[in-house]
DNA sequence: GAATAACTAAACTAAACCGTTTAGTAAAGT
DNA sequence: ACTTTACTAAACGGTTTAGTTTAGTTATTC
């Protein structure tokens, strides 16, 4: 007779297998358009052994998009470690390497861009999901930004952190995301440049 | 025997009842998330009546989303008007009405809020969607404000604009959609406040 | 009063999909 | 050799859904 626990982990390169199908098939047709049959073929393994792994197609999405949140290379790279690393050269310079960093990390891969489209859509059927995003992606960048701006004294910190996100957010969500390069152009160095300029005109 | 047009508008009334149905619908449930049958039931109306007046349910989605983003209250009401009418009043005040409108506007209906988001998560299956969208929502409002920020002799009037719009909508995005509120607070009317300080400060 | 146009209610078709089951395989321990 | 564990391939059951069909109703018009 088994342990009350027949829930045991299987093999854990499944798991990881399954992910990281899981990852390229949910990324690409969204929540809906994702079938669990799509998955098992994108993760070179079976129907059942993605049920033996998790319980059901909202559970793989969940435990997918946790992943995704905490262990993302964005929240990771660029802002946080970028401000306590080099906060000795002139902020202009730090601030315009954060920005572009943040730019390019959205422009170059589709699957940073597709991802955000898949946490805002569902964000109505998974509350969870988008609350965990803040956390673990706009926070700790807001925070970072905020700090570096109390040192470089500015006089609302917390303020010109958002107004630097937001603008880059915006930008990105409007040119990118839905398609409105050519309907409300505007060069990206030029928004980047004039952004950091009109903030950092504050501490004067 | 009828003409070679069988495809004539039915009662105009029973669209705009479809219509109607469908955007209760398709708001609350997004688009998978919607059936026919529930679009019909809410129009109060038969289904095949649906099918008579759309061909099927992506022309209904976009006839839908087409009618909301042309004649949105959004688009209509607060920035473009209040911009026009009201130029003489002091630049924070026109400003401060304008953001409180805007934010009122997605915190007041869940609906506006709702609508956003779903052209966000749909944005990969219907790009011309979300172009419509940028057009119609975003460039008015980005255009008004630029003129406006011409108008006070801020020197960089578009990236002003964009900053303006792109702090009020992370703001929005991450606190009213994704339930952010809690997690990274900050009271509004010392964002918007401050936000306009800034911005204005660089005509001096 | 017959014909026509727009509609309704309800049943139906065809396909998709979630999740399960069945039967069987490969590898490891005992 | 026997059992157990983790898996595979394929089929299946039940549900949901897009879209259609059928039969009948209301209202208008000729």
């Amino acid at each position: 007779m088994e342990s009350s626990k027949p829930s045991q982990p299987n093999r854990p390169e499944k798991t990881a297998a399954i992910l990281d199908g899981a990852m390229r098939v949910f990324l690409e047709q969204g929540y809906a358009g994702t079938t669990m049959d799509k998955v098992a073929s994108a993760a070179g393994v079976s129907k059942p052994t993605v049920y033996n792994h998790f319980q059901d197609k909202e559970a793989l999405f969940n435990a997918l998009m946790e992943k995704l949140v905490i262990e993302n290379e964005w929240a990771k790279c660029p802002v946080p470690l970028a401000l306590q690393n080099f906060s000795s050269e002139p902020a202009n310079i730090v601030l315009k390497r954060i920005a572009n960093e943040v730019i390019d990390k959205c422009t170059n891969s589709s699957e940073q861009m597709t991802f955000i489209r898949l946490v805002i859509g569902e964000s109505g059927r998974f509350p969870e999901l988008s609350k965990s995003f803040v956390t673990n992606m706009d926070k700790p960048i807001i925070d970072a930004l905020t700090n570096y701006f109390a040192s470089q004294n500015i006089p609302t910190p917390e303020v010109a952190a958002r107004m630097f996100m937001g603008t880059l957010v915006f930008f990105l969500m409007t040119s990118e995301m839905m398609g409105g390069k050519d309907i409300i152009p505007i060069e990206r160095d030029y928004l980047v440049d004039n952004l950091i300029n009109m903030i950092m005109k504050q501490s004067a």
